[in-house]
DNA sequence: CGTAGGTCCTGCTTGC
DNA sequence: TGCAAGCAGGACCTAC
């Protein structure tokens, strides 16, 4: 499942294959990837065509990628200012691939982009269609802390409610603490709130908490600084290490999205364990039902708190 | 308003 | 063996 790390090794590939190239057409396979644009998939296509890509963007879990040239938005719109982006979330099951144009279509194949050089087209497969793209404008980026607000690169709109992820600068730790504390509900279910921070699934979800030594029920009022700073701290460093892996293969052709955690599966100490011994511990690690899924945690080194929040 | 739960979707796995 | 239920889950939508 791709998360932040995974996000991200995709937006280096599409930096590296995409940026800087125009686009000549594109080809809407399945509507429902374009399910968000909502002049629909025609409208879709046809505003593409011309544009040339600039260096593409993550925040989270979503990219997009900086439109300019020709046949910009329509006259008066007020996000023209901005700027447009082709906005990109993968869901569940989505890959954006590079390759040679004239190669098999694949099985789940929803979106094509060609470019203008007759170089490597531009894939979106997406076998569970939770994915999509979409077209839209650019605005201001609240997140951005206040000092250079004015001068911060603007965000899709669609996404303007997606708070900053805890690999960017913009992530402001002490207002994260401060959210938690006027929430009333589980740390977990926080972490996976996009509002609150970005870029966090329920695989890196567990494996911070795992390293906080932190039970995903645990009552976010009751967090103290210092338990925030550990998980904090617990994120960015599983994610980091998940990127550092992910990242072996920014040389092949293809914008690697294999999702599955690729090789940084293995490096997994919860997501996945059920029954098997906890490497800090020993314990036999419990899976719960969480929010419909699952939740994998160390009862020893996890213990569960007395008042839980789901 | 904030919080919680349902929903979409396909393919692999599990159980009868 | 075959069929059906279970499971995977991000983000939007609706209900309380």
């Amino acid at each position: 499942m791709p998360e932040l790390p995974e996000v991200e090794v995709v937006r280096r590939g599409l930096e590296r294959h995409v940026a800087g190239r125009t686009i000549r057409s594109a080809e809407v396979l399945h509507p429902r990837a374009v399910r968000r644009h909502l002049p629909g998939p025609d409208d879709f296509a046809a505003r593409l065509a011309g544009r040339t890509v600039d260096v593409p963007r993550r925040r989270g879990k979503y990219l997009w990628l900086p439109l300019t040239g020709p046949g910009s938005a329509s006259g008066a719109d007020a996000d023209a200012d901005a700027g447009e982006a082709l906005l990109a979330h993968l869901g569940m099951s989505g890959q954006l691939l590079v390759g040679d144009p004239g190669r098999a279509p694949q099985k789940h194949l929803r979106v094509r982009i060609v470019f203008d050089d007759g170089g490597h087209d531009l894939r979106f497969v997406d076998q569970r269609t939770f994915g999509h793209l979409m077209l839209t404008g650019l605005v201001p980026d609240a997140f951005a802390p206040p000092p250079e607000q004015a001068k911060a690169a603007p965000v899709p709109e669609p996404i303007a409610h997606i708070a900053a992820d805890p690999l960017e600068d913009a992530f402001d730790d002490e207002a994260f603490y401060r959210a938690l504390r006027r929430r009333r509900t589980g740390v977990k279910r926080a972490l996976l709130d996009q509002s609150l921070i970005s870029g966090v699934g329920n695989i890196y979800a567990d494996e911070a908490l795992w390293r906080a030594r932190l039970h995903w029920a645990r009552p976010t009022e009751t967090l103290t600084r210092a338990e925030v700073r550990r998980l904090l701290e617990a994120a960015r460093q599983v994610m980091a290490a998940a990127l550092a892996v992910g990242g072996t293969s920014f040389d092949s052709l293809y914008v690697n999205v294999n999702g599955e955690s690729g090789y940084f599966e293995r490096s997994l100490e919860v997501y996945g364990r059920r029954d098997e011994p906890c490497r800090r511990c020993g314990s036999p690690i419990r899976r719960d039902a969480f929010m419909n899924r699952s939740s994998y945690s160390c009862p020893k080194c996890q213990p569960r708190p007395r008042r839980a929040r789901y």
